[in-house]
DNA sequence: GTCTATATTAAGATAGAC
DNA sequence: GTCTATCTTAATATAGAC
């Protein structure tokens, strides 16, 4: 239970967090400099006191994103019993997040695609985000008991649900959503350590 | 084979060729007019005597796309004997296109995921492509005797694949494409009609 | 159909006052 | 730390000559 008191944010964590979300919702190119001032209510020559480039505020939005996926992860952990009810933890966010997703797709696919196609120094630096899954998912898969295919079932799980949040944002499909997740779950099932 | 004589291209044509490459190559927004001219090596201002806006040719992209796509699905049907045949024709594309796919992904997911954040009113219109490997998918899903579950079969392999381009691309895993492609191909082997 | 200007707008980025 | 200019560059788009 959190019981610190909350500390107003400063301005930069403000910047850094609209700009999340609008590099999410508007993608990362077509998000500019006024967008982001606009949205945190400053102009933009206060904006460059704090970030000297485009380039900055992107590597400060891919560390909050590593940080909120690695306490996401860490809840996950505590959550869950089994590990198997980990990674249907992981597998869920689909659901929780459907309303976005339906929108904007997978925060982290649909940078890692855009920085791909600008051939993007942080595009390593934006699959981190992937690896954060990927490490942890491969972990509850070794806890299973899949000591010698781990990885490759982790990798799997990311790209079936890459390929979910994809399909249902071109298609506008919440039941798509939900059909696949339930078939994951099942799929899931005949690894579950007996 | 192709006995006609083949015509030289048009100035559109180019124009459209070209536009389709880069807008995959980097992106739709991030592809200039100047780039596109200077692909095709003609000026801006000629440009603009075949294209007046950027949506025209991006309308018109997707058009090629569209016939593109349609020829190689009757490519495929011609191609392999049998339903499942025909379904590996359309797996092995990752297979095929996988130096592309390591750089840029999808090029149909990747660009329905950049119009959505764009709010483009074209995002329907390129998610024709996708409708075109769905209904063709369905199809061969429905000539194995899939009569209820076809279009759910057809969708789950397009899903399959976007995820499968989109992680591969983030993490440059070449040998990630030929494993899931095995794997899709097994998945398949199930619903063989008997 | 193709070219060379040129207009217009918007974005990234800086300087300097408060 | 925050503001108001202002600079610079690049992109969309147009006009008019050839």
């Amino acid at each position: 239970m959190q019981t610190d008191v909350i500390p107003p944010k400063s301005t930069r964590q403000q910047i850094v967090a609209a700009a999340d979300q609008l590099f999410y919702e508007q993608g990362f190119e077509n998000t500019s400099f006024a967008d982001i001032a606009a949205a945190v209510n400053i102009s933009r020559g206060n904006f460059y006191y704090h970030f000297k480039t485009k380039d900055d505020i992107l590597d400060a939005v891919i560390e909050l994103r590593l940080a909120n996926t690695q306490a996401m992860l860490e809840q996950w952990e505590q959550q869950g019993a089994k590990p198997q009810d980990r990674i249907r933890c992981f597998i869920h966010i689909l659901i929780t997040n459907q309303a976005k997703i339906l929108l904007y797709g997978c925060p982290v696919g649909t940078l890692t695609s855009e920085l791909a196609k600008l051939n993007h120094q942080a595009l390593e630096h934006a699959s981190e985000v992937f690896t954060l899954f990927r490490v942890w998912l491969r972990n509850q898969f070794q806890a299973m008991g899949r000591k010698k295919d781990a990885d490759d079932l982790a990798m799997h799980v990311l790209a079936r649900s890459q390929g979910v949040a994809t399909l249902a944002s071109a298609f506008h499909d919440e039941k798509f959503i939900r059909q696949e997740v339930k078939q994951l779950c099942q799929w899931l099932q005949q690894y579950t350590d007996r």
